[in-house]
DNA sequence: CAGCGCATGTAAGTGGTTACATGATTCA
DNA sequence: TGAATCATGTAACCACTTACATGCGCTG
């Protein structure tokens, strides 16, 4: 039950269309919880239905017609009762260790492969993480909370990623190149 | 499409009744790909349908009776392409990383004891691995390559782990007592 | 033979994914 | 005015979760 939380979030930080919101789930918030915007769109349909969010007034709703949202004070008081609320963390869900298993009894043909690839995807996303934190981050907004917030959230993605690069690297560089 | 191969890497390494897997679940696979016991009833089905496994002859088959399944090799044959295939990692879905956007716009109360708990389970998880680590692995047993793959594997488990009591400990230390 | 644990299942609900549909706006 | 793009939505499907049902075998 987290997609309701992460959309009102968003529009706390931000009223926006639906489209909007899909757009800044593809970038910052969907790097730690991802949506589509079918989901998104159902999404701002129950969170308005049960009073949490509200359209901002517009001549006409009709079809295909951009819509705005902002948060209601029930959304907010929803949101803050979640945050202090507990969740176990879920088991770790990875098919890249399944199939690295399953090469133990099969064999690893075009495992390597598959390890290079998402080396560089990896690569590639912690990168971006980086730029991000050093033009959203530098050290002088690091002062107010929510910024603290924030930036540990980026940092936790940033070392997710090398988390994934230095496994990576070490499982080509052990399998050899055969 | 990742469950029935996890089935197909368990059977393999040893044919078991649909308990016996859970469990195994419970313990090794699961720890980078969990699955209920409902989930597996239901995918040996669909993969002995597939004639990828056989129930192991058994003098009558009644409900309640334990079934034990094996590997056909049209099955390991499935399992070796799977190996080779490709599927992007997905991104990533931490509740917690959520939470903590979430507190910098609504306020961190509650925060800190949800992030204490989450680090003792972690670091519980740790500890576990590593004792794995210790009884399943030591140096005279990461000769052979299945032994190595797995390994690598495990330790996979163990800085993913890490990586979690890291970012715990220094998110909680910059929150402060308050 | 009652109760309990083992073992195999069924059913309903939820969240997420994929494919498709439709209206509005802009611009060549 | 036709095509491309923006924007909102519907529908079908699939994996996973939760709750419950049923039968076997052992033990007190």
């Amino acid at each position: 039950m987290s997609l309701p939380h992460a959309i009102l979030t968003a529009l706390l930080e931000k009223p926006s269309s639906g489209l909007e919101l899909t757009r800044r789930f593809d970038r910052s918030i969907g790097y730690f919880w991802s949506a589509t915007h079918q989901q998104i769109y159902r999404e701002l349909g129950r969170l308005e239905q049960a009073g949490h969010i509200r359209a901002l007034p517009a001549p006409v709703p009709v079809r295909g017609q951009r819509k705005e949202y902002e948060v209601l004070p029930a959304g907010r008081a929803e949101l803050t009762t979640w945050v202090a609320g507990q969740e176990d963390p879920k088991p770790l869900r990875a098919a890249l260790l399944l199939r690295m298993r399953a090469a133990a009894m099969v064999g690893t043909t075009g495992l390597r492969a598959e390890l290079a690839r998402h080396l560089a995807l990896h690569q590639d996303q912690l990168d971006e993480y980086l730029l991000i934190e050093t033009r959203d981050f530098p050290a002088a907004r690091r002062e107010t909370e929510p910024d603290r917030l924030r930036h540990l959230v980026l940092r936790g993605g940033i070392d997710m990623e090398r988390f994934w690069v230095e496994w990576l690297t070490s499982a080509l560089s052990e399998l050899g190149t055969e």
